[in-house]
DNA sequence: TATATTCTTGAACAATCATTCAAGATTTGA
DNA sequence: TCAAATCTTGAATGATTGTTCAAGAATATA
């Protein structure tokens, strides 16, 4: 009984969950959150509650969504090396204007995971998702026999998973196409 | 002639500095950098004018005085490829408060750059610096015979300052230090 | 239809933000 | 010693911040 929602609670979160990627979360007001989900204040706070923990259900829901979509193909059946591959040759074909947003995951551990306990704890769960993924997918090859059974794919993981958040950096600055495939070229050849 | 200035730039330069690296530019109020400098907001005003070109001052002051003392073990005489491995060993080595609080340029990479040039051309300068200071310890390893001739050493030096940005991230985590030196490990495998 | 319940609105709030400026302090040159 | 010049101070400014809340709108049940 009472009066029904009038917009839907998982759209404005991803509306939400797009201004603080796009400006951080300091740099994003109430009203710019007002402005892009097309609701006033008090449903925000009667939704999500205050700033602070819209912000934690909004990296939450980019784990879920962009994140989790993003690592997918790394669980493609059939050439786990080939999935990193393609993994990495995607962060190159980015358009310029995603390769600025980089990764709330990666602009949120820089911005506020030092200072910050509830968000660290957010972040790194997604931070571990990821390298998990290169993990399966380097267990599946060495499997197959597509890498050394002697290679510390632990290690590999976790340096692949670093690799990507250098890439993310390096992205948001002004290197271009080329250098973003020369670097990617370096971090592949130690596959080899 | 008039009133002598009771305080020395170039060190509460270096404070401002030193908060903006700790909490970031949107987060540090000025408020903070009254605490930190020990003037009043007219001195600062007075001397660096407003916020943001006190922030623009900041960068270029790490870039001179923190970068450039951090590359600077790249140009040592002698054996370059070993330079390169002290540089990482190094980014393994800072204590975890260190960790934490990253690198300046990357944390404003990733906060500010894609959102105001003037930003973005102080922090690609120094970018640029570190690159260069890669190529050049790859070019003379080159000339030595540490390297091959054949080695793509632009592709490579790019590759280091990625990874250099990648590792920055990763130690803002919650990233051990074993798991930084495996990391190193593999990104220094590209050398051998 | 009347009442209780719940959501929506947006003006109002106190706190904090970056910035300014007039008054006071200090120094130099006359 | 006086006047001009320059730096320091910190209260005051208006704008913006995150947050609250009372009034209005919509729905469900009785």
């Amino acid at each position: 009984m009472g009066r029904h929602f009038e917009f839907n609670r998982d759209e404005t979160l991803s509306k939400a969950m797009s201004v603080f990627w796009q400006k951080g979360y300091k740099a994003t007001s109430m009203k710019d959150l007002v402005d892009e989900m097309g609701i006033q204040p008090g449903s925000i706070y009667n939704t999500f509650g205050d700033k602070h923990s819209l912000f934690i259900e909004s990296i939450k829901h980019y784990g879920e969504v962009v994140t989790s979509n993003t690592i997918k193909i790394l669980n493609v059946e059939g050439r786990p090396l080939e999935n990193i591959r393609k993994f990495f040759q995607e962060m190159v074909d980015r358009p310029s204007d995603r390769q600025c947003i980089g990764c709330l995951v990666v602009n949120t551990v820089v911005e506020l995971a030092p200072h910050d306990e509830q968000v660290a704890e957010a972040v790194n769960t997604i931070l571990k998702n990821i390298e998990k993924a290169f993990y399966n997918c380097l267990l599946k090859a060495q499997e197959l026999g597509e890498i050394s059974a002697e290679s510390n794919i632990k290690a590999l993981a976790s340096y692949f998973a670093s690799s990507t958040h250098g890439l993310l950096v390096t992205g948001k600055s002004a290197a271009g196409r080329q250098q973003m495939k020369d670097i990617v070229d370096v971090i592949l050849s130690t596959l080899k």
